[in-house]
DNA sequence: CCAGACGTTGTT
DNA sequence: GTCTGG
DNA sequence: CCAGACGTTGTT
DNA sequence: GTCTGG
């Protein structure tokens, strides 16, 4: 699955290297500035999206600011004003269902959008399924060095009462799939990438949502993996060490 | 008709 | 255990 | 995703 | 919002 992420391209330079408008640095609410090796669910992180500017324009590429974790527009309000959230966060999305489900499916026909990262954590449990070993994290990038996009999805919401105009909570979740070669000896979910190709086409609001992709592995290829220390589990630390190689922890159990 | 749910992963 | 916070 | 918190009533 | 259950 996806998780917890590494960025390390602010905004305006990753608007520039994709050809897009920069719109996530000139509101309050932006993702905070310089690398962050440990996004985490909830924080505000960088995405691209295409809109249009007038309803009969072509829609042009959009860096934008979301906060991560998905709030479907039917949210209810609770007595602070803020989204009222039973259940579990929404962090992501399963490819198999983002067609179907009610959170999802109004997103996927026109709100689709790319989260760019230079790689992702993923945790391997160690020993008995059941017993309580500690887990290994891992971490996936870009044998090339170059960022990762995954697919995702992403919505508008507002409080009870607030006029249509109002600034809305804009939310998105990365969308997850089967796990393929090696990445299936770490976890059994991935989240979905797509390559640079086909950027355009998953953006494109005025399609359908393309099928090819969302079964497809996208970037799979391009990616490997390293075991990295336990830093990463506490989301105080932050800084390039916790990308750093580790020293291979035993899985137990399994391979006895 | 209205009321109520709507979601992930992992573990069992 | 289960929920919240980041 | 993992880490960390998780609480009442009454009195000051 | 939109679908399901009653």
């Amino acid at each position: 699955m996806c998780g917890r992420f590494a960025v390390t391209t602010d905004p305006a330079l990753l608007a520039e290297k994709i050809k897009a408008l920069d719109e996530a640095t000139q509101t309050s609410t932006g993702a905070k500035s310089g690398p962050n090796f440990n996004v985490a669910p909830t924080q505000t992180i960088t995405t691209v999206v295409k809109r249009h500017s007038e309803p009969d324009d072509q829609s042009t590429r959009r860096v934008r600011s979301m906060r991560w974790g998905l709030i479907p527009p039917w949210a209810k309000t609770a007595e602070d004003g803020s989204p009222d959230n039973k259940g579990p966060l929404l962090i992501n999305a399963r490819a198999e269902k983002v067609t179907d489900s009610p959170a999802f499916r109004n997103s996927a026909k026109s709100k689709r959008c790319l989260v760019p990262m230079d790689g992702w954590y993923e945790w391997r449990p160690n020993g008995e399924p059941g017993k309580k070993t500690p887990k290994t994290p891992f971490y996936m990038y870009g044998d090339d060095g170059e960022l990762l996009f995954m697919a995702g999805l992403w919505s508008t919401w507002r409080p009870k009462g607030a006029p249509k105009d109002s600034p809305p909570l804009v939310s998105c979740t990365i969308i997850t799939t089967d796990a393929a070669g090696p990445l299936a000896e770490i976890h059994d979910r991935m989240p979905l990438t797509i390559s640079a190709p086909d950027w355009d086409r998953w953006l494109d609001p005025d399609a359908p949502v393309d099928e090819g992709l969302l079964r497809g592995h996208g970037d799979l290829d391009r990616i490997a993996i390293r075991e990295v220390s336990t830093l990463v589990n506490n989301i105080r630390n932050n800084g390039p060490e916790l990308i750093e190689p580790a020293e291979p922890q035993p899985e137990q159990g399994v391979l006895l």
